[in-house]
DNA sequence: GTGGTCTAGACCACG
DNA sequence: GTGGTCTAGACCACC
């Protein structure tokens, strides 16, 4: 299946399926016309209920990500590659600047704060992708 | 005044207060035994619920951080300086990582998520601590 | 083709189809007697789906204005032409109506109502019959 | 109460809440900074699901029309009124035209759209402004 | 089969 | 008290 989902992760099933559909599109994985999974797959495959799914797609419909496609689904907009691209580092960068930011008014010295960031990123990323 | 709270942040200011109350108790910028600036000082100089205060104030109680004095407020533990000094970094170290995990859900490469990293970093470093 | 369709309308494609057809009618475009263009036709020309042109002949057959000719098709009914000159404006009018209800309801005075409709009735007219 | 829906209408019950708060906002009616009516008061006036009112003012939301005030409700954006004011006559004139596209594509003449449109907007609006 | 709307009710976080 | 999320299930229109 295309998303993977973490139920317990704070941000809401609804915002990562929203989020992953549009770096699917930004890589290519899901083709300009080409019709997304249906809600019900999606559901069935997810385990979760069918309105969650309704709710991420509502979102992507109001973005002008996808359009509908009477009677058979929803397919990705034309335009849609290069703005999902845009959007690509954009979540992150600036959940990350938020993260920082706190950090900050949190009294974390400069130099707590490199050392953290630089040996997490590194062992994360070590791990995740040996 | 003591707290610098962010209302617009995700994170509650609840929280925000109480993280910020347990990195000055950590720094030694309140010291043990001394009282911690009152609910209704907090709360008219940050113009909020005074409410809001009340919950951080109570979480910080039930950790042990601080104590009640009576008829004159919260004062500092003994042992909480060496227990805040612990926490310090795992705020920001585990916020971090989550931040990490879902960038990598969303498909980011190693590649991105280090270049968008780094140069963010070092960015909000110099211009917050210029 | 006799059907001018646009599938990006809020009116369902079967819905457009049938009132077409039934103007036809009214104008004479579509003789009593005279057999109508095949579902397989319409499907083809119209590059749509034939169930959408089965359900919109079907409705024009539950109201009698069509009738079947067995191996040959759909025939347009002896007393259609009167019966569709009846209903000739009234869709139009009836859809008229209730857009001013809801222009109403939602607060736009008279005089927003009647120089928005007086400028885009010319402006339109003057345009797709020029 | 402030909306006046009609669930009969084709038109969401939820698209009418939001289009008249927006008409509220560009009349004046709701100024900047102000709460607008809750979700459960909005339901228990109107007599239907909060979900269905939750589903309006998130779509307010997400236009940046109003911004959550946490804990208390949600309020108008500062420069939300010069924005529905742009909105104001828009939904109205598009749909209008819609309209006027379609009589023109079921073959009425400019005569009978003309006659038409103009005897229903003045009897309409004589009656409901009487 | 598809998506769209609405209802009903639960639980949570926040102030 | 407020809004936010999720579940469950119904009914509809369209193809």
């Amino acid at each position: 299946m295309f998303f993977q989902i973490d139920v317990n992760a704070p941000t809401p099933i609804y915002e990562q399926i929203y989020r992953q559909a549009k770096f699917l599109i930004a890589n290519g994985a899901l083709a300009p016309d080409e019709l997304i999974p249906s809600v019900r797959e999606v559901a069935r495959a997810l385990a979760i209920n069918p309105q969650t799914v309704v709710r991420a797609y509502r979102d992507l419909q109001n973005e002008g990500v996808v359009y509908p496609v009477r009677g058979r689904g929803l397919a990705v907009a034309e335009n849609a590659k290069k703005r999902c691209r845009d959007d690509r580092l954009s979540f992150f960068e600036s959940e990350f600047e938020r993260l920082l930011d706190e950090a900050i008014r949190s009294r974390l010295t400069p130099e707590e704060i490199r050392k953290t960031v630089l040996t997490k990123l590194e062992k994360t990323l070590k791990k995740r992708f040996a």
